[in-house]
DNA sequence: TATGAATGAGTCTTCATTCAT
DNA sequence: TATGAATGAAGACTCATTCAT
């Protein structure tokens, strides 16, 4: 129970399920079946981030969420639907975090920013949870897809607001992406620097169309403080 | 016998084998063991436009090839030494390619430029090789770097021509190959448009730092015709 | 399931299973896993009558024991770890044979004439579980100090009674183990003759130290009779 | 090339080949064949010191020879026919060596003790050698057969001589070789005490029906010299 | 639902043996 | 005879999946 798709982990150190809240509740709703089927998706993440996924064994998944080998199959009908499950999970805190963050932000550039700012943080922060989530877009096609589906809106503000210019939306997104998968990459294997999220950041919007000194000034905005959660 | 690294392929349809002029001297010397150790590369990089290099199968390697099973034990060891032969064979070929291509080229811009195109017209050629050079990538991290540090003159020659600007030298090169192996990706799930090269191109050298415009006019030149190797 | 470590079977012909009778009780518990290992134990015993614990091929074994192949892995790792299971069963269940025989007598001489006797009877009785003993000896060098560890009180009982008179207990118990192995081979070769088992124990106890008529006269001595195992 | 059957190696240090001294002079007649059957003979024995002959893996065999892999099959057609061949040489040359040893020794026992004493000593000071021996007498039953048939002379002389007393001339001789074998397995385990060569002798001498005062004044005999081979 | 023993197809790996040179 | 690449049968081992309890 260490990884979380949060993407500020609200305590220091040890890091929260993605849905302990929504888990407990389901728990104290004695809804042990969820709560065996969160214990999998976690065991899932901790081991995609020392092996890609398909080197996931299920009775090694099935070890470390502490189930019996045969209970696997009682959620998952295969390992692609493992995979499938924690990258939708993913997928679905990590832009629910984003959404949280660039809350009331309204420029179409800063809160792409934002966005590309937060996963590197986030990764610079906590490596084994980088690490697994390299592994998961590596293997899950759908999760490349899901995370641009997310930065679609922004980059459609950011160009009607006139600051991107770009020739296809497409190309535009994937490579928005990639980019920060690739810093990620460079944060796995080492490589951090302070800043870096906004060099990252101010790299990306240029090749949106910014030019380098608005670039330059959006990415090192101050970050808007996260919204407290009750 | 039908891939190769070269990015353009010198008859259309079928592809040449990468070292095939090599080969037939070989052959001829009755370097056998030469002769298929090529075999098995040859054969990897079909498999690996199909699965990823952690699926490749020792024995579909053998089949592929045309040689026994135990024969593969006489050249790799483990999956592992097989992708690190094919991607360090690919690395090579590409990086002779690219450097043919791209002779007397003196702009560091225009050479980048004409890298990044080169690959993605490559791809949108072949889509297997495509597929399988993305699958050699994702699983040799050595890939990424030998083809970073292929561009990094490149890269340098741009910045002290007073063409790009960036913060990182690290993170711009990691974005650029990223860059274009996320393009690659898109022609692979079938999505090229004519003129794809140029804008990707045009998106990397702005994240280069490059303005728009500058960048445009640089991605659309035209391309040098190859030399006729003899 | 045809092989036991009784050395003397209880009925004529069939061979009984070393532990049938707990066996049973297993099977009724449901102990499934139980019974599966002894199958496995059962059937490395009858292999190892047809050759040597090193040419045991798991795959053999598994179709022996009338198991699948996988299953096999579920109880054992290596062969050695085979045949170390096999050994340690073969050596408690022979030590608790002899020692119910001779119980009773405190005669040092006399009781290791009844240990070197009953196993050659044994051997004699059953050629292949004698094949077999033999090649678990030779390649389990924890089976030899086993059964040495066994004697090795009888013959310092010997000793203190003066009955023997040796320099090196070590050298002597090795001699009094592969002394009654070699007789076992003897048996397997198909030489024996009614009293051989007196004469091994015969020069068995002269090379102890003891004088021939006194060693003739315990070596010929009635063996007690077996009592009954309720 | 480092092993021989030589009982007293004639070197200290390094041991010389079996045949070194026919060796050379085939090699002076240009019998290269012969040479290279050595070389085999002597590589195969030295693996014997380290894995059961079961275990030899004839590239193994040709490598330490010196010799490629297909080579070895103009010598010996099955790993069996190498081991036969081994043990044959060993068998040749130890006796040999036995006999030399005792050439001018007429009393019965006395030849007994001297031989048994002789493979110990010898045992004691090349541990490789004897591990050698060991692994291959357990594989080669003709091994053990012929060291019985070499003795089978000087027991009977014993017997007739008065000297010996026993009830089965092949029991007899199967203890007496086991017994020689066990004392060199505890010399490979690393027990040697000074005198073990007496001790065993004193030990088989009574087994074959010396009473131990008498065993112990031939076993602790000065052994004769070595004549000068020339 | 949970368990975990059993399964067996799929792969990996070794190595005796052959054979063209 | 010597070489050593190629062979392929044999065996080791893994692991997704099933199923009786």
């Amino acid at each position: 129970m260490w990884y979380t798709g949060a993407l500020f982990p609200s305590e220091t150190g040890a890091i929260r399920m993605t849905s302990s809240a929504e888990n407990e509740k389901l728990t104290r709703g004695h809804k042990k079946k969820a709560r065996t089927r969160q214990q999998l998706l976690d065991a899932a993440l901790k081991i995609y981030a020392h092996k890609g996924a398909g080197e996931l064994a299920l009775n090694e998944l099935a070890q470390e969420a502490g189930v019996s080998n045969g209970t696997v199959y009682n959620y998952f009908r295969t390992k692609e639907e493992v995979l499938d499950a924690v990258s939708l999970a993913q997928a679905e805190a990590l832009s629910h975090e984003v959404a949280l963050i660039s809350r009331g932000v309204a420029d179409g550039a800063e809160r792409v920013a934002i966005g590309i700012r937060a996963f590197i943080r986030r990764a610079a922060q906590d490596r084994e949870w980088a690490s697994a989530l390299i592994n998961i877009v590596r293997y899950a096609e759908g999760m490349r897809s899901a995370l641009g589906d997310y930065v679609r809106h922004d980059v459609r503000t950011g160009l009607s607001q006139g600051q991107f210019d770009y020739s296809s939306e497409d190309l535009a997104i994937r490579l928005l992406v990639s980019g920060v998968i690739s810093a990620m990459i460079a944060i796995v294997e080492g490589r951090y620097e302070n800043g870096d999220d906004s060099t990252v950041a101010a790299m990306l919007l240029q090749a949106l169309g910014m030019a380098r000194p608005q670039a330059l000034l959006v990415a090192v905005k101050a970050l808007p403080s996260l919204p407290v959660e009750e």
